[in-house]
RNA sequence: GCGCAGAUGGCGGAGUGGUCAAUCGCAUCUGACUGUAAAUCAGACGCCUUCGGGCUACGUAGGUUCAAAUCCUACUCUGCGCA
C-alpha cells in the first residue's frame, strides 16, 4: 500500500464493546476519535467563525460538495488554494459527495423523510419551495432532484437550474474543493422503497463507488493529498448491507482500495444501529468508519459501541439555531444528557447560565435569561452563542467517550 | 363649538345584514429538528366542554330585523379640518 495523506491508528480497544479510541492523522493535524466533525456545509460553521470551532474542541469541520459546486462554485475555492484555505480554516477538512441530496432534495422532499423516519407517519403531499411562497404538490412539481443509472439531476435550490452529478463529476468537484477526505458518490434511500429498488440502488451505488475510486486514483496530484472513503448503503436489509460492506471494503483500482468507510443511510430509529452492527462485522478492522449523519449523543454512543470511528450531524448547530440546547444532567449516568428549549417562557428570568460547571465561552459568560431575550429579540447573537455551547458540548461528550474507553468502561 | 372620519380579539388591521368566535400580520405559548432547501418549520392562541356542542363577544345604551360586527338613534372617546 503506498503512501496516503492520512493515517489511522487504533491506540485502545474496548473489551466491553466494539469500540476504540485513535487518531486519524491527516495534512492538517489529528483528529482523536471517536470524534464529532460539525458540519459546515457551505464553508462555514454557521453562526461561528473557525478560530471558535478550534478554540470550543472541536478537531475538524464537513462540508457539502452540492452546496459548494451551486454556490460559489468550485474553481473558486480551488482558486483559492482550497476550501481551508477559502473558510480561513487550518484543521482538517472533509467533504460530503452530495449523494445524500439526491435523497434529501428528491424523493426525501416534503414528506417528512430525513436522516430518521418514523415508518408510521406518512408524509405531507404539499411541501413548500423556499422562497417560492407557496405551496406545489410533490407529485406533479418540479422536484429538486432525480436518480438515473448514471447519476442524479439536480435543480440548484438558489436558482432552479439543472445540473447533472455523477460519480466522476462529484470527485471531480471534491478535488477542486480540496478537503482532506472526501465520500464516494452514493445514493441515500428511503426507508420505504421496498427491497427490490434497495437491490437495483445498492447495484448502482456500488458502480459509482468505482467510478469515484477510479476518478480519484487517475488525479495523481489530488489522490496524493485526499483520501477517499466508499460508502455503505443496503437500507434496512441484512444481506445488503453486509454484502455492501463486503463490496466497498474488497473494491480497488488499480490495486488501490478506499482508505476508509461512511456508512449511510435513512432509517427507522430503531434500524440504524443493527445496521451499523452487521455492516461493522464486515469492514475491516484497520480502517477508519464514519458514521454519516449521525447524531443524537445517544446514537453516537450506540455507534461508538459498534465500532464506528466518525460521526457528523447537523444537529447540534441547527437546534442551537432554533433555541434547543444540550446540558449534561449526569443523573442519568456519566453520558446523560437534556435538551432545553431556551425560547421557553421559563428561562425568562433564570439568571443561571445554560449549564452549571461548564467551561465554554458562553456558559462563563451569560445567563439563560439573557439567551432567551436574544432568540425572543431575534438578536443573531443566540445562534452564535447556542452553537459555541452545543459543539463544546459535543466536544466534550466525545472526549468523554474516549476517555470510558480507555478506562476500559465503554 | 361646528363639520368630516373612525372606534373590531394583547397590538396592527380585514370584514359592511345570515356561510363570523370573526381573513391576515405581529406578539405570545408549545412542539419539532440526526451526511443543512433550515437564524427554519409546525400547532395553539375569547371562556367552558363528557369534543357533539354550549356561552359571552366587534366603544356604551337602546332600536329595526326571522337574523346585526355589519342598518338606525343617542351618548362616550379618538383623529383631521374649520372657527
Amino acid at each position: 500500500m503506498q503512501n496516503r495523506p492520512i493515517t489511522f491508528s487504533i491506540k485502545t480497544r474496548s473489551t466491553k464493546s466494539n469500540a476504540r479510541v485513535g487518531t486519524i492523522e491527516t495534512p492538517h493535524g489529528v483528529i482523536n476519535t471517536p470524534a464529532f466533525i460539525p458540519v459546515g456545509t457551505k464553508a462555514t460553521v454557521k453562526g461561528i467563525t473557525p478560530e471558535m470551532v478550534k478554540d470550543l474542541g472541536a478537531e475538524s469541520v464537513l462540508s457539502n460538495t452540492y452546496h459548494l459546486y451551486l454556490q460559489p462554485g468550485d474553481e473558486i475555492i480551488k482558486a483559492h488554494g482550497g476550501l481551508g484555505k477559502f473558510m480561513n480554516y487550518d484543521g482538517p477538512t472533509w467533504t460530503d459527495s452530495g449523494g445524500f441530496q439526491a435523497f434529501s432534495l428528491g424523493v426525501a422532499l416534503g414528506k417528512n423523510i430525513t436522516k430518521f423516519t418514523s415508518s408510521a407517519r406518512p408524509g405531507y403531499d404539499e411541501i413548500s419551495l423556499k422562497g417560492s411562497g407557496h405551496k406545489v404538490e410533490t407529485e406533479n412539481a418540479m422536484i429538486p432532484a432525480k436518480i438515473d443509472e448514471e447519476g442524479v439531476m439536480f435543480r440548484s435550490i438558489i436558482d432552479g437550474s439543472a445540473h447533472y452529478f455523477t460519480p466522476k463529476k462529484s470527485i471531480e468537484i471534491q478535488q477542486n474543493i480540496g478537503a482532506d477526505i472526501i465520500f464516494a458518490f452514493d445514493e441515500c434511500t428511503s426507508p420505504h422503497e421496498p427491497v427490490e429498488y434497495q437491490k437495483r440502488s445498492l447495484d448502482r451505488t456500488h458502480r459509482w463507488a468505482l467510478e469515484s475510486l477510479k476518478t480519484h486514483v487517475e488525479n495523481k496530484e489530488a489522490f496524493s493529498k485526499q483520501a477517499l472513503f466508499g460508502i455503505i448503503q443496503g437500507g434496512r436489509h441484512e444481506d445488503l448491507r453486509k454484502e455492501s460492506a463486503k463490496f466497498i471494503s474488497e473494491l480497488s483500482y488499480n490495486g488501490i482500495e478506499f482508505d476508509g468507510f461512511g456508512i449511510g443511510g435513512s432509517f427507522a430509529k430503531e434500524d440504524m444501529i443493527t445496521a451499523v452492527h452487521w455492516v461493522n462485522s464486515i469492514l475491516p478492522e484497520n480502517k477508519p468508519r464514519h458514521l454519516l449523519g449521525i447524531g443524537e449523543p445517544s446514537d453516537i454512543i450506540k455507534g461508538v459501541m459498534e465500532g464506528c470511528d466518525t460521526f457528523d450531524c447537523v444537529m447540534p448547530t441547527r437546534n442551537a439555531r432554533t433555541g434547543t440546547v444540550f446540558m449534561t444532567d449526569e443523573t442519568d449516568g456519566i453520558f446523560g444528557y437534556v435538551n432545553l428549549n431556551l425560547k421557553n417562557a421559563k428561562y425568562k428570568d433564570d439568571l443561571g447560565p445554560i449549564e452549571k460547571g461548564c467551561e465554554c465561552y458562553t456558559c462563563k459568560n451569560y445567563t439563560r435569561s439573557y439567551m432567551n431575550h436574544l432568540y425572543k429579540a431575534g438578536e443573531m447573537l443566540a445562534g452564535t452563542l447556542a452553537t459555541i455551547h452545543n459543539l463544546h458540548f459535543m466536544a466534550k461528550f466525545m472526549e468523554k467517550v474516549r476517555g470510558e474507553i480507555a478506562e476500559g468502561r465503554l
